[in-house]
DNA sequence: GATGAATGAGACTTCATTCAT
DNA sequence: CATGAATGAAGTCTCATTCAT
């Protein structure tokens, strides 16, 4: 009985996050107010406070669980069994498929207000740090087994790797009108010469 | 005399603006009050509405100071002399100084802001596809001399370089404690085999 | 339940058009503050929106509501039973007894503001077509009945009948000392032989 | 030369009399600011306070002005040659003609300004009361030739007269549609019918 | 759990007016 | 005579948050 309350909280709790997130998404962290949250979840201000106590916890809890997104998706990336090259470029596949779905997001939101509230920072340099360690041993995996080269120093591979999925929001926002085929086989030609063992 | 009041009046203005950039790096466009923008300008609120007509004037003002900045550095970039790969690689040392020196700035911002903005939209859609120009001119020059890859797409690769900077300033985010020489090396590292030709 | 919302609702609203009504016949509609409204009204400013959503919305809520009560007086002088140049009589009567209790109101205000603003303008003229109505109805009645001249214009004197109401307005402005009684004979005067059937 | 200066300062100030006054007719005593009437008049503010001490003063200017007008108006009315009746309608057609000319102006704003500003009220009172004591005469004159009735309150009938005036303008807000000619007809009789002598 | 009334500080902007040149 | 820089109070309205029901 106590967990289906619990679960029921969860849920609505998530709902509301979803709303705030829409709400993020089309007008930024300071520039959407709560009683917009409220009217994008249907719920009253005073009931919308019992789930969150401030908005700053709201945009702490949306950039957890957008990083969330993307660490999960890094992860599975890193578990693939295809040759990491392949797997970096079937990664990109993903990117370009999810932003076409899903707009500009709130990625860009969440970096641009990591660089001032150190709480979002926070946050941000964790999932960071998670995603590297990730990164980094799938390639120091990868250049054991002769899949790339051994002389890449791992961690600013990965480090770079990561700053792309970030440059690659900031591209459609630079170029809404770009060729998203062309630009990834140039992508790929640079991942694929970046990593592959030079002989 | 016509010359030297209009001459005052730009010099104020751009002391505004600058005061501006400090407050919005600080809080963002919208997190930044015009009162603090007053307070750090030294002046009152009606008289900043002799120079500005509004807020929104103002970051589109600062979106736009703020990429011609990038774009003059971009042009100095495409006219150096040297080869093309080493250009990229200087370019690469002045960027990391320039975020040592100015702190994560408003990039991110204007980022951010252009993906909901039309009007920052334009401004920085404008800025991106002249630099682009330039960027991918150079990278035609250097093919026609040898430098680098002529099998690459020109206009794409322009793109990645470009995505290329704003990752360098999500990096700083992620990571503030990156050794960013380490990265350097294995950043020049990429860009070389990614433009050197192929044999 | 529902309702006792609403009517709590409609109740503290009305309670603030009256306050806001006060405060713009001693100001002005432009004059007045929402401040000096939300302090006569006893409410704070954020509240105060819950009600109205604007300024401007407050100002044509009074302007109705202030024609509806002249248009109630108009049409239950038109249903009197009395002779028409009674009935008139003693509507000036009303009238005067209603400026000395009152005072100015707003009328003025909503004639100025009327031939400015085109949602007031439309309000008033909406509101003045349909006291027209009325009384050009009640004018054909009455030469029907003998009791009027049958050779005017019905729809002209009306709006004549109309235009003295404003007079009336104004002549407490322009005379504030006349002496009323002396007045309302004269006016009785230009009634009776205006409307009396000629022979 | 004193005289010339004084001349041309007396000229300038008519000029920015004139603009304030379009700016009011638009936007209303409190409704128009300085800056538009500085626009309108082509004039800095600096130097529009070296002609009027305060916006009020430009205010209590523009009421004098715009009653004198109306005065003279009258006053030439009272003058005529003419029988009083055959006046009172030529004067209710260059009325009509002149609502058509110079839109509702700024007299309705005056109205409602006097009711609230003694300032304002007092400049109307006095002009009032100067054109009653014109229209009394007049009408006393016209009663002693035998013209209008000897019974008529020449006081009151004056009262009556001049509100018409006011109500006029208001007339033409609440009827911009209204066939001037048709009402005209009717005004007229009502007047001949008020002001004949009675057998 | 759920509502929406209520607050008051603070948001952006405009105001009438003064001052230095 | 003339400008426009400069002020700071006050304008309307929105904000995140709390409270009574």
């Amino acid at each position: 009985m106590r967990t289906i309350h619990a679960a029921k909280h969860d849920e609505r709790r998530a709902q509301i996050l979803a709303a705030a997130e829409r709400c993020f998404a089309r007008r930024g962290f300071h520039g959407a107010s709560i009683a917009q949250i409220c009217k994008e979840a249907k719920i009253s201000p005073g009931h919308l406070y019992h789930y969150f106590g401030s908005k700053e916890e709201m945009i702490t809890a949306i950039a957890e669980s957008g990083l969330v997104y993307t660490q999960a998706r890094v992860k599975q990336f890193t578990e693939s069994k295809t040759d990491a090259v392949s797997a970096t470029v079937s990664e990109l596949e993903n990117l370009r498929d999810a932003q076409r779905r899903a707009g500009p997001g709130v990625l860009l939101d969440i970096l641009a207000e990591a660089a001032r509230d150190p709480q979002v920072g926070g946050i941000l340099q964790d999932a960071s740090k998670g995603m590297r360690l990730l990164l980094a041993t799938f390639f120091e995996e990868a250049q054991k087994g002769g899949d790339i080269d051994p002389d890449l120093d791992p961690q600013m591979s990965a480090a770079i790797f990561i700053s792309l999925i970030d440059a690659g929001k900031a591209l459609t926002v630079r170029y809404p009108d770009l060729d998203m085929d062309r630009f990834g086989k140039t992508m790929e030609t640079m991942l694929r010469r970046f990593l592959s063992r030079q002989n």
